[in-house]
RNA sequence: GGGCCCGUAGUCUAGUUGGUUAUGACGUCGCCUUUACGAGGCGAAGAUCCCCGGUUCGAAUCCGGGCGGGCCCACCA
């Protein structure tokens, strides 16, 4: 027997132990239960894979590069609010016409995984293969969690085309672009001072580090110029072992006299000179500054402009070398004080002040925060600084949604002042592939030996026969994800797959990581396709607690996407996540929630209205519409042409709100208020009038499922594939505004009806009369112009607001007046 | 110090090629149990559109200067 065959039906209450009758089943349910209905369309989505990319497809592609979230195993909000807007395009385009292809990778290489399975699983890195098992066994278990929870959203991803950064054909594809970057003579191995972490002992890309603000102190310590004491002021007393220079400002009166002379340092019996630079700035401290190699990155500039000895002061776990002298050893915080209390017992101290500063700390991708020190070491890097003007102008030439985004990848590379540092000294990361040789001949690996780990290997030199190390350290992870256009493309392996697929039409990311991600995807793959990489960016801002703070653990402002998908739905936490605007940030909101709740409540019932009066209707197009239809359908129209512009530029947030007001104001409060008399009583208003109102019922309805099919797909195919069963709305076309039926008459003509409609509840509401109960006489005086209007409504205005008598009178009046009793 | 963005009812928000009475939501208050929906409906109150100045017949909107907030960057040792 199917349910919706049956029109009335005897249940069985047990509870009350009685027979009670149900006029009338329904097919939709008096309740939406949204987390069974929405599990059962995920799993049928899945099951009829009706969103798989078809590369063969004669439609035009449209390609996503999707942002590979880091397996931590777990999506934070703020993936939730970005995925959401990329699966609102890609749902978006499909029903555009586009043959969307929408992979979605992973990436696995970071700090965290180590940390994680030293501390969790006790595999010690030295450990090397056994430990990159163990990530790799802990990184799929993260994504397999990680996928369920693209899947609670509804995310339309093809899954067929996944990748993972810790895969072989990954790491081969990103060996071999390295390989290229050697012979192009732009990657090369040199001793540079590098921003390195102490804690972590690795070298830190500049994009790595933040500024952390600190209370320290300022040092005044006095060196002696001949019989002269020169006062220099330094937060870093540590640092005098290592220092090459003291600098003034040349313009400086009260220190121009000791130019070109030697100052001696205290504790250990060095001299050094003393020079003059523009940058000193003589309102700081002392005016006079030492130099030491190297406390910060003026200090590198100047070492290297005035051609200074470098000293190395500092090893990789932050303690001091024998240049430290009798400190060797010591950590620089101990050094600190004790070269401290060694400089107030021979009086070099002249005062301590107490001094807020920024320290450079290991801030970003990590919440390391330990302050990072300038070591000199042989690092890989890449060179970015000649290309500087090629980034800038390719980037110019993408479409960057919010516009002014593109300033910030401007700033950025205007900014870069080192090269980029690829190499980390960690074990779970894409390996390096060169070997290198004592003599200084690089050895780069074979291209068909690809993907090669030269760790623990040597070879021989082809220069001077000696044995040639393997590298040992691995890539920066942007390394790696900053050629996904490339791997989702298949580039140099399906080059008809890749001129489909390249460049991507849509780079959808976060602000925070244009510097690295946007900025370093579009250098390297410019560098090797010659090609812009992507047409468009999205770029979405972050999301901020519901307290409008940044989302943080010690502010207890953090929401996991599990609380609000259990507390409501997939349909809802869409909705949450289209509200947000371009490119700002964006609180999570529990209201939003439950408005979005609301919304799809009423949604429901409307569509439950709708089914119970499209019964009888026979599908056939009614010979005259009543005005009521044409202002409605005419307002439909606008709303899917302004939908529609909205949606081609990324706008989400303003569609959906139209959508909304449209359905619950124009559709639920006034439309279906004014047919109900034409549906419940076609012995009076006609049968070809009912046949109108379902006429226009059935075709706004489609529409708006269809409107609403990117934003909240579940419920859309729920309510469509029951009441029209054909096919997925959520694969449907795109609604084309018919032209025809925009009537600017009509939407007049509706603006009143709805405006004496308002004034007929304001009267009974004022009166507490029922809105269901009868008027008896109501006389309307209507201006001239708007007699017309006027008479064309008469009969909704009866039939809605439950008249027995109107009287339409031409007057004098400014539009119309009603005048009751 | 530089750059970018922002400032609209208690809260969030729409609106900026200048144009009647500034959009909507949440919350508050009053009313209505109406044959899709009380997870409703109708209605009310609530805004010096951050401040000052300028352009203009007219400014939330454009310009200048402040103040405040956010983000990014930067060599103050």
């Amino acid at each position: 027997m199917r349910r919706n065959e049956i029109l009335s039906f005897l249940f069985y209450h047990p509870d009350n132990n009685y027979y009670f009758c149900r006029r009338v089943v329904q097919i939709l349910d008096k309740r939406y239960n949204a987390k069974e209905i929405e599990k059962k369309w995920r799993e049928r989505w899945k099951r009829e894979n009706i969103y798989r990319f078809n590369p063969d497809s004669r439609k035009p592609v449209y390609s996503l590069d999707t942002p590979p979230p880091f397996t931590s195993g777990t999506l934070h909000m703020g993936h939730i609010y970005n995925h959401v807007w990329i699966d609102l395009v890609a749902r978006y385009k499909r029903m555009r016409g586009f043959e969307v292809y929408f992979p979605q990778g992973f990436d696995c290489h970071g700090l965290p995984t180590e940390l994680r399975v030293e501390k969790e699983l006790g595999v010690k890195r030295e450990d090397r293969e056994k430990f990159i098992e163990k990530c790799e066994e802990w990184t799929k278990k993260a994504i397999e969690r990680m996928k369920n929870q693209f899947d609670q959203i509804g995310y339309s991803a093809d899954w067929n085309y996944s990748y993972r950064t810790m895969d072989d054909g990954y790491k081969k594809l990103v060996q071999k672009t390295l390989l290229i970057f050697y012979r192009k003579g732009l990657l090369y191995r040199e001793k540079h001072p590098v921003l390195w972490c102490p804690r972590c002992e690795t070298a830190l890309a500049k994009a790595e580090v933040g500024y952390i603000e600190k209370e320290g102190k300022l040092y005044y310590i006095d060196l002696d110029v001949g019989n002269h004491k020169l006062t220099i002021a330094t937060t870093r007393p540590e640092m005098m072992p290592a220092c090459v220079a003291v600098f003034v400002h040349p313009d400086d009166n009260r220190y121009k006299r000791f130019i070109g002379k030697k100052a001696r340092l205290p504790l250990f019996d060095r001299e050094v000179p003393i020079l003059s630079d523009e940058a000193v700035d003589p309102e700081f401290g002392t005016g006079v500054v030492y130099l030491c190699t190297f406390g910060d990155e003026q200090d590198i500039a100047w070492q290297k402009k005035y051609k200074l000895p470098v000293i190395e002061l500092i090893d990789k776990r932050g303690n001091l070398t024998e240049s430290a002298g009798r400190y060797k050893g010591m950590s620089v915080e101990e050094a600190r004080r004790r070269i401290t209390e060694d400089l107030i017992e021979k009086g070099y101290i002249r005062k301590i002040e107490k001094l807020r500063h920024q320290v450079t700390s290991h801030t970003e991708r990590s919440s390391c925060n330990a302050p990072i020190e300038l070591l000199p070491l042989e690092q890989w890097f890449i060179n970015v600084k000649d290309f500087i003007q090629d980034i800038i102008e390719t980037a110019e030439k993408m479409n960057w949604y919010p516009e002014y985004m593109l300033q910030r990848l401007i700033d950025w590379s205007n900014a870069m002042d080192w090269n980029w540092i690829i190499s980390r000294q960690r074990v779970f990361g894409t390996p390096i592939p060169f070997w290198v040789c004592s003599c200084g001949e690089i050895i780069p690996a074979d291209e068909k030996e690809l993907p090669v780990d030269p760790r623990g290997t040597t070879r021989k030199c082809p220069r001077c026969g000696g044995k040639a190390v393997g590298e040992k350290d691995v890539c920066d992870c942007w390394v790696d994800s900053s050629i996904t256009p490339l791997i989702i493309s298949k580039w140099l392996e399906d080059d008809s797959f890749f001129e489909k697929t390249y460049p991507s039409s849509l780079r959808p990311q976060g602000y925070e990581i244009i510097r690295t991600w946007a900025f370093y995807t579009i250098y390297r793959n410019l560098i090797l396709t010659g090609k812009p990489c992507f047409k468009d960016l999205l770029i979405n801002g972050m999301v901020a607690g519901p307290d409008g703070r940044k989302m943080s653990k010690s502010l207890g402002n953090v929401i996991e996407p599990e609380e609000p998908l259990r507390r409501y739905s997939a349909d809802t936490i869409r909705q949450w996540a289209s509200i947000g605007t371009l490119g700002d940030d964006y609180p999570f909101s529990w209201e939003e929630c439950e408005h979005s709740q609301r919304f799809l409540t009423k949604l429901w019932n409307i569509s439950r209205f709708i089914e119970l009066h499209l019964r009888d209707f026979d599908g056939k197009k009614p010979r005259e519409l009543a005005e009521v239809d044409k202002w409605i359908l005419s307002k439909l129209q606008r709303l899917v042409q302004r939908c529609t512009r909205q949606l081609d530029c990324y706008i989400f947030n303003i569609p959906l709100e139209q959508i909304r007001g449209f359905v619950w104001h124009d559709l639920a409060d006034n439309y279906l208020e004014m047919v109900k008399h034409r549906l419940y009583k076609p012995e009076i208003y006609g049968e070809e009038s009912k046949r109108a109102a379902q006429y226009t019922l059935d075709l706004i309805l489609r529409t708006i499922l269809k409107l609403l099919s990117p934003f909240t797909p579940h419920i859309c195919d729920e309510i469509w594939s029951n009441i029209f069963k054909d096919g997925y709305v959520t694969v449907a076309d795109w609604p084309e505004a018919d032209k025809k039926l925009i009537s600017k008459d009509s939407e007049e003509t509706g603006k009143i009806l709805v405006e004496i409609m308002g004034e007929i509840r304001r009267y009974k509401s004022d009166r507490k009369m029922p809105l269901g109960s009868e008027i008896k006489h109501v006389k309307i005086l209507v201006s001239p112009e708007l007699r017309g209007k006027l008479e064309r409504i008469k009969e909704d205005i009866i039939g809605t607001g439950k008249i027995k008598n109107l009287e339409l009178s031409v007057s004098n009046v400014d539009r119309f007046k009603i005048i009751y009793g």
